[in-house]
DNA sequence: TCGTAAGCGAGACGGTACGTCGAGTCTTGCT
DNA sequence: AGCAAGACTCGACGTACCGTCTCGCTTACGA
């Protein structure tokens, strides 16, 4: 998290509730209007809270965006005994998150941001890292049945399983359905056994 | 291109010189400040023109950069006989147009404008499928040559080699270099030829 | 009148029809909505020609409203036999022309407008004085009569009589009725009379 | 005055010293340019206020413009014992109010747009007749010392002490004088008492 | 138990940009 | 040349949203 600064000793101390309800509020307004139509003011009332009580919490709207993005829940790692089947669910489940509804347009908001703001990129960087840590478990766990090689770059296995699937929702704009998912995963997965065997 | 009417000949005509001054201003500008930091009355002071003109022509901000986007030079299609090669090379350009440099946040700006706006998605999907074509035709010369099964499913394989690097671009924000871009082909590719063995 | 400059001999003469078509349009959105609501762009359409068309003929707007105002009807002259009657009349018949009805807020639009331009203000003086004629008509009437004195400034007399109904009209908005009229009308007669004995 | 909404007592109040610096703002710059020269975003710079502070308070420019003159002093009243004097001193120090110099087109402009905006009318009104107070006390006070009959209709006496001024200042243009102011101040005293006389 | 240092709601404020409007001029093709 | 149509410049308008500041009040800790 993020809090502008951390809470004095003296003096009233920041209602933890509060700033419940501020994320609360801004994950909704996100999902209902994108980043781009996200309003303070509209924040601030729908959290029942004043705006100065938001500024005293984070520095701006984009780190309020972020820190709440951050709070969303962290994929559950599946296992059912098979790498694909678990893939398959996992980018999923990433889908679900912010590729079908209406968080759709948070992560390019914040990709656009964070290219003129290298401070929030550093904010950000964490909590997309711990979306993908599922990820790594369950290549790992495919590494230690056999299923995938040993030699695997994670980092670069992560980012073939998840780029097919963003690349339509972030800029082809094309449907993802559950056939397109499975598909992709499995030539992933066949690439990066047969690039192994080569090398 | 999206003129807000189609000029019909009576009166005075729209120049084309104009227009092209403002989409070139607009063009610098996006690269110099990025889409956040894109002024409309600097847009029409560098190109010599009113605010008027401009939204005489396209119905917002976001309309005109898209516009201006659209403009941009499609990849040209290399041909090293090679189709990794081939492959790399239209990667690498691609990252050079809107991955690399200051144009980095037109993309995601876009993308998040789109998901409120279909309107706009209408008018920038062309230009986006302009710019995959150059990979169509290296795949297909792929297939040709006997690099590629033909039962390939072209626009699944584009997401494919493309994905890796938009994610990084996009959300991790990590640094995408040749060595990356051809790791990542060369496991497309692999994936793409291994799976269709199998079935 | 005020054509821009004198209709040249060379080329294609200028249609009077125009013209007049562009007065009758000014003179009837002026009615509707006052000087300040003007539009030329309305004056065009309404009058069924371009805008040019118009600037051709007179070099601002302002300009136009003075002449469209110019052509309205003078007051005639009455006649019965008696002074107060008359100016009665007269004065009624000027609250009528731009004093009741709608076009009440050209005259201050204009007053407003030769503050600042001495150019315009010349060439709406003689409209003026023109509007005013009666008046001194009826006066010398009554001199002759021998209902006023010989030594009367009708200048000053004119004011006398006009003034009040312009001051309810123009600044406080209070109503002027007939009752009201012939009120100051006598006051105004029995004043100039009275001061005339005196000296 | 005319604040858009009655300031209450919750949140940051409204600064007192910002509506001054803005009205005294506006008065100056009404006088220096005139109303048609009046431009909100020098009100804004010369007040060191920003333009929304400005629309914060009042609603449109007029109705700014209209506060501001509102505020101008209050005539004050005059009492040499003799009612001529006291009412030509007070025709003179109207005169200079917004007859004279660069005000004289606010009067107009103010004049044009109660026309149409029956809301600012109403602004206006309390205004206008404030300034015309002081000619009430004199004219009682002529007739208490029976210089004026105490039939008097006392709006009828001072629309017709201040019409011909009025009417110079506003229509014809014309010069006013003292001579001129003296004149009619004259007549209109005699033909109140002359016509008191009669009925 | 009370003072004091903060928290807080409400909303004013400066700043910066937006998109729009209207006057008056310019350009094209036609008459 | 005149003219219709409409593009264009210029300059201002009124609005939106951000992030900060200022009130008057409330809350909790610590002397």
């Amino acid at each position: 998290m993020s809090s502008r600064s951390d809470t004095p000793s003296i003096g009233r101390p920041r209602s933890e509730e509060t700033s419940r309800a501020i994320l609360e509020a801004t994950l909704r307004l996100l999902a209902r209007h994108g980043f781009a139509g996200l309003r303070v003011d509209q924040i601030a009332e729908v959290a029942g809270v004043s705006k100065p009580t938001i500024y005293r919490r984070w520095p701006s709207k984009i780190h309020l965006a972020a820190d709440a993005l951050s709070g969303l829940p962290d994929l559950s790692t599946p296992d059912h005994g098979d790498l694909e089947s678990d893939l398959v669910e996992l980018v999923t489940s990433l889908l679900d998150l912010f590729g079908k509804a209406p968080l759709a347009d948070i992560l390019p908001a914040l990709a656009a941001e964070r290219a003129q703001n290298p401070e929030l990129s550093a904010l950000i960087g964490p909590a997309i890292r711990d979306k993908r840590k599922p990820f790594f478990s369950v290549l790992r766990r495919g590494i230690e049945r056999g299923e995938l090689p040993s030699t695997l770059n994670l980092d670069v296995a992560v980012d073939l399983l998840v780029g097919p699937m963003l690349t339509r929702v972030l800029v082809t704009g094309d449907v993802v359905d559950e056939r397109y998912v499975r598909t992709t995963v499995r030539i992933s997965i066949a690439g990066l056994i047969a690039i192994a065997e080569l090398s």
